[in-house]
DNA sequence: AATGGTCAAGTCAGC
DNA sequence: GCTGACTTGACCATT
């Protein structure tokens, strides 16, 4: 079992996600953004090796606006060295990387030209992964989008739209159950028809269940994940007492962590991604005090 | 230096 | 139809 989690490194004050708004990108910030952006990915991959922590999500803004017209950088080529390095010592060490674009990366939306924008937003990603040489268990995880009135229709045409999407990306794609909108049974369904994995997330089931028994949803869940996938990868988070349904707690429930580990345990290996606010303080604290079997 | 406002993009609820 | 929430941090402008 892997471990990880997103973007952000506490401990060592380092992020992948150095960005600017709009109207001050230019080609030297994005150079001088992209840059230590990667400086800080490679220290934190070395942290997380120290700590034996083998996932890791990258920012969408490794490459700040890679996937708007503003940035007109050729990055794979002129970062080519610090790609090469970086992806060389994730591999050598077996770790597995991932992107999950935000909200706004809609593939189901019935407007083309946010459809488009998703795709280049996909591509970006997959694109930043296949430059590492990552082998096709590093993933973009992506939600299944708005529901518009009508889930069938939307569904129906996110998996039309996947069926579009060239190999490249395809292999790349998984699909996440949402807290509001789309449950672990519709991302099964897509799956079906699309062959894309399912990430399991326990804060959004525990927001939106929908239909079908937890044990027979995991099984199905994990039995989504081929041999080129790697293993399944589950998201882990707790509820913020203080804040809405759905918000990350700043550090993991440790009851509710042994609860769901024992759960996922006994379907097989599986990955987990911790989401919690503090970041690689809440997995160090989950770890430290609370040892995990099979880690 | 500190602080408060702003930020590519979408969807949805509430008015 | 329009506005704000969502979530989040990091940057940017102003002081």
């Amino acid at each position: 079992m892997r471990i990880g989690y997103p973007c952000v490194s506490r401990l060592t004050g380092r992020t992948t996600n150095h960005e600017t708004i709009l109207r001050a990108a230019t080609p030297d910030k994005l150079r001088a953004l992209t840059r230590q952006n990667l400086a800080d990915l490679r220290e934190i991959l070395r942290h997380n090796l120290a700590h034996g922590w083998l996932l890791f999500r990258i920012g969408s803004s490794v490459v700040p606006f890679a996937s708007h017209p503003v940035n007109t950088l050729d990055w794979q080529a002129e970062f080519r060295h610090d790609l090469d390095e970086i992806g060389a010592f994730a591999r050598q060490h077996d770790m597995r990387l991932s992107f999950h674009p935000g909200q706004y990366t809609v593939l189901n939306s019935p407007d083309p030209q946010i459809v488009r924008r998703a795709i280049e937003e996909i591509t970006y990603s997959a694109a930043f992964l296949d430059a590492l040489g990552m082998d096709t268990a590093s993933k973009i995880v992506i939600h299944l989008g708005g529901t518009y009135g009508h889930k069938p229709a939307a569904l129906a045409r996110f998996v039309e739209i996947v069926q579009t999407l060239p190999h490249s990306l395809r292999r790349r794609l998984v699909i996440e159950n949402d807290e509001r909108s789309y449950t672990p049974a519709d991302a099964l369904w897509v799956s079906e028809r699309t062959g894309l994995p399912v990430v399991f997330d326990n804060l959004h089931y525990a927001a939106n269940p929908g239909p079908g028994a937890l044990q027979d949803l995991l099984e199905r869940v994990f039995a989504t994940w081929k041999a080129e996938d790697g293993p399944p990868k589950v998201h882990f988070s707790s509820q913020a007492l203080d804040g809405r349904i759905g918000n990350h707690a700043d550090y993991a429930d440790p009851d509710e962590f042994r609860e769901w580990l024992a759960r996922w345990t006994q379907l097989g290996n599986f990955d987990l991604m911790l989401e919690a606010k503090a970041k690689d303080e809440a997995l160090l604290a989950l770890t430290a005090e609370h040892p995990i079997p099979a880690y």
